[in-house]
DNA sequence: TTCGATGCAAAGCGTTTGCATACTG
DNA sequence: CAGTATGCAAACGCTTTGCATCGAA
């Protein structure tokens, strides 16, 4: 599965006449490992553990790129940041998100996606992508919130 | 409609130990009739229009106000900025967006309602709200590529 | 008279961009 | 070599905030 990454994004850095660059091969690796929902921020952390060097600005960059490639999906919660997404080309899922922690679960239903087809289709329009976003509280939370009493939001920048 | 509006505004100053301001009301006002979906600058631009000593920050303290009152929605969509909607106490709905042209479509549909609600379940999550967003191509835009060849997105920031 | 609300301008925040330098093809 | 990619810092665009002043209670 990463070697096929790392195709991809030869192949598609190829086709539009862009460069492979050991800094590109590094941030996907990286990417890649930090699992889902990752923010630049968040990713040029890790990047610059493991490569000090490497600047800001070619994190976003190379996310960009990744988004463009196919390799990532953007994607904008609530929260102010935008997070990226490894996309491993097929399955398609939606999230569940705690107001509180900031969990992140995801689910697939293939109903609700047939449900959204037709819903487009009666709106005569064509979908490329949807997204699908529920926002509460998790199970832990919502304990705590049951044996600590309520706290507002704390964590809103 | 309007009047419970305004109600529901002035109950939520009272209760919280805040003051009615005409800023607030005119706010108010302009709010709700400027339909759906509206972002603070579009709000901004229509209440100086009326009220040209309003300043941007009221706008947009007054839009944080009326979410806290419940009587907006804050959704961020894709395009950056941050829009409010006006919140009919009652029925909840979705959107198609599409990415050519902006138009936003709302539709609601009970089944998928449902089966949100089966998913929080299963997650044993407490869903608080929830946001479903189709983005795709919108019947006069679908034609137009069409009809033009296709034009890539030309109206990201 | 008190203390929240306003208007202005400046600051803040995540993100993008200009530019000189480094490196790929 | 030509031209893209990088790293840095400065610029951006939307949003928030500090502060002196205003106004509701």
């Amino acid at each position: 599965m990463q070697k096929t990454a790392v195709e991809q994004l030869e192949k598609y850095l190829a086709d539009q006449g862009l460069r492979s660059t050991t800094q590109r091969d590094k941030i996907l690796h990286i990417f890649i490992k930090a699992g889902r929902h990752v923010s630049a921020e968040e990713l040029y952390l890790r990047v610059i553990k493991v490569h000090p060097s490497i600047g800001y600005a070619t994190v976003y960059r190379t996310l960009k790129l990744l988004a463009a490639a196919g390799l990532a999906d953007e994607r904008h919660f609530e929260d102010g940041y935008t997070r990226y997404e490894y996309k491993a080309s097929d399955n398609h899922h939606d999230h569940l998100i705690c107001t509180k922690c900031g969990l992140i679960l995801e689910f697939e239903n293939q109903r609700i996606e047939a449900l959204q087809r037709d819903i487009a289709k009666q709106n005569h329009f064509k979908v490329q992508n949807h997204k699908l976003e529920l926002y509460g509280l998790c199970e832990a939370c919502q304990r705590k919130k049951i044996h600590a009493g309520s706290r507002e939001t704390e964590n809103r920048r």
